[in-house]
DNA sequence: AAATATTTTTAGGTGAACCAAAATATTTTT
DNA sequence: AAAAATATTTTGGTTCACCTAAAAATATTT
């Protein structure tokens, strides 16, 4: 029947995620290098995913999701953030540590149990990274952000999200005062480094790295 | 390295549960009955619990749990209970509905997720079927609870649990408006089916068969 | 276009967790 | 204490999800 493993779930979402970044068909070595594994081994798994036809998939021409193998993906990517969610709003955890969590609670089944979750939240639309939750029905919402390294000297922006999702780099925007929400304004660029020189509303300024400004999202407000 | 699958959590947990209610070593027919397996998987299954140290094993003479293995067990238990403490007090669920997702969420690893879920439910010390939560160093709550079955007439008791956790027994007893924490009378017995006529604390009065009353637990109060 | 490099697949294994059927132990009955 | 019944283990499979090494296909360089 239409039973899935954990694994076919680790596959799907990866293949969803880099097909979407991509823009194309996910390559073998790029599904292996997401999920720590070998070419080998994804080779035969998708043989095994493309049988239950959720991936289309052509030998030497990497795979792209069906609408079935997308419906599933995006709702573990749903399970994913709203466990996110709730394990920052209630449980109480800071947004770098919930990853590992939430990758272990979105392969629960039980459609009751995730929107129950959903209205217990308060049918959030963002998780606790600023990324969007597709709803119960799989749709996204989307929001216009750009990365804080394309804004120009001058500019204000709302932060609203985060490229890298790494530990350090959380911890290091907790570090700098720089939160989901906070206004930052573009004072200054410097063209030796692509550095720039910000402030907060409250009127504290910093310097941010071209890496920092690469790796945040902003919503423009100016 | 100390990983443990799910499916050898599961059988720790039967081995538990069996060794625990039959006061000696779980057999091997018994395990498979719990789990739903054969004989031959359990046997194979053994072997490698034995390997790992969680369980005392010797051929033909069934299996206890070792300290390691009671630890394990001892903590699952605490996370289902959580689990289903959350599923009907946070979520809404109804406690005939808890039981399978529960069986997934135990598995969930992450020792600060079970203390903080602990913390955010007000440490229970009881689940919704009244059964108890061991606490985060694995001791247990004890309880002085009897069969209603045991009560004689004119004696009175407080719904603690149930021996039975089907959902058709839980929903009859929700039919029946017994609910965990309702004060109960015996008002009279009847020898020749061992029905009995009780009384809930506004009054109502009710007709229970011998089976109601035997897989129902009270604490006697006066 | 040939040579080289890279990517992907195939071939042949592994261990975990299951199974049915056969063999062996243990327990119960006679 | 045999015989019969029951319980358990062993034997020889299966599938899933992984692996290494070799082969084949595709892409890139010369």
């Amino acid at each position: 029947m239409h039973t899935i493993s954990t694994a076919e779930e680790n596959y799907l979402k990866a293949i969803f995620t880099i097909s979407e970044k991509e823009g194309k068909a996910a390559a073998t070595n790029a599904i292996a290098t997401v999920l720590n594994t070998t070419a080998a081994s994804v080779t035969d798994m998708l043989k095994r995913l493309a049988e239950k036809d959720l991936i289309a998939y052509e030998k030497y021409r990497g795979v792209l999701l069906t609408p079935a193998g997308e419906r599933l993906a995006t709702f573990l990517i749903r399970k994913h953030r709203l466990w996110e969610v709730f394990l920052v709003e209630k449980l109480g955890f800071s947004w770098d540590e919930v990853h590992d969590l939430a990758e272990q609670l979105e392969h629960i089944h039980g459609d009751a149990l995730v929107e129950r979750l959903d209205e217990f939240l308060g049918h959030p639309r963002f998780d606790p990274h600023g990324d969007p939750i597709p709803d119960a029905e799989g749709r996204w919402t989307y929001r216009s952000q750009v990365l804080l390294g394309a804004l120009d000297a001058g500019k204000r922006g709302v932060i609203t999200g985060v490229e890298d999702h790494s530990p350090a780099f959380l911890q290091y925007l907790d570090h700098l005062g720089l939160v989901l929400g906070a206004g930052i304004t573009v004072l200054e660029r410097f063209p030796y480094d692509q550095s720039m020189r910000v402030s907060a509303d409250d009127g504290t300024e910093r310097i941010l790295s071209e890496k920092v400004s690469q790796n945040l999202y902003v919503k423009p407000t100016i």
